[in-house]
DNA sequence: ATTACACTTACAACTCTATTGCATATAAAT
DNA sequence: ATTTATATGCAATAGAGTTGTAAGTGTAAT
């Protein structure tokens, strides 16, 4: 109960210092990421939200808010729908990390080492920054 | 001419290997392919195909084949939509390389010098087979 | 505590990607 | 030329995501 509480809280102060509005169903989306290891799709938060009967177009466009903000990060891992995920502050700036998702169970996972090289350095870069890095492949469970 | 009645035997050639039938459509689609340096998608390529009137289910459904047959390559780039290229037969199952899009103009880039790399060998992998790697971020035309 | 207003929401309509069922058409082996 | 498994066109459908608008609400100022 006070853990509710305290995650209650914590999101309406999340969603205020980042300049929104604390409605139920912003501090509801953002408790519903809070709980969750991997980035959730939008229909699974809409899922975890089905009870609070909130439509579908106030979710989109919260979590495209929130992302706005940089609350949340939008991430794109392969299978055509949008995840969204927490941003820690914790690692300011380098919270980046790659994705990995398995193409058979679709199973979503964070990686936190693992680094990208460039083989020939003589190569010029076709890029400045690169924003996000995603593997797709098979996971140990599946293969 | 000559050059057109050569990709036009390529692609039937390529096909009919592959166990598919040499249909117009299929001719027509490989051969937009062929002539795109980077990967495109269903749209791009009907877009390509629409003064020969080929229906878009028909598109997909070819596109979908030859992905089967090991003709093509379906890669989903982060801007969720699928995007197919031509597998080159001479690097031999080990073709597959890093894509890279720029979240800014949408171009897509194939990258053949980047490799990733493990940063503690101690920690046992989430995966097993990696299948597909993709970048995403700003090119140096949009920076 | 009330008020006022900008910000949010619900609802509906809509776009776009992608898939599927089925009757008709056709590539290619005979 | 005939045959038949394969492919196509058309239409309907599903799901992700977006947008317009009127009604509702959070919150800062009173």
């Amino acid at each position: 109960m006070n853990q509710n509480v305290n995650s209650q809280e914590w999101a309406r102060e999340k969603i205020r210092s980042a300049g929104l509005r604390a409605t139920p169903a912003r501090i509801a989306t953002l408790r519903v990421l809070h709980g969750s290891e991997s980035p959730l799709t939008h229909a699974e938060v809409s899922d975890e939200l089905q009870n609070l009967e909130i439509d579908k177009a106030t979710v989109f466009r919260n979590l495209t808010d929130l992302v706005a903000r940089n609350v949340l990060r939008r991430s794109a891992l392969g299978d055509n729908v949008w995840r969204f995920e927490i941003i820690k502050e914790s690692a300011q700036e380098h919270d980046s990390h790659p994705h990995f998702i398995c193409v058979d169970c679709g199973s979503v996972s964070c990686m936190e080492d693992v680094e990208l090289k460039q083989k020939s350095k003589s190569t010029s870069p076709l890029f400045k920054h690169v924003t996000e890095i995603v593997l797709r492949g098979h996971c140990t469970d599946c293969t």
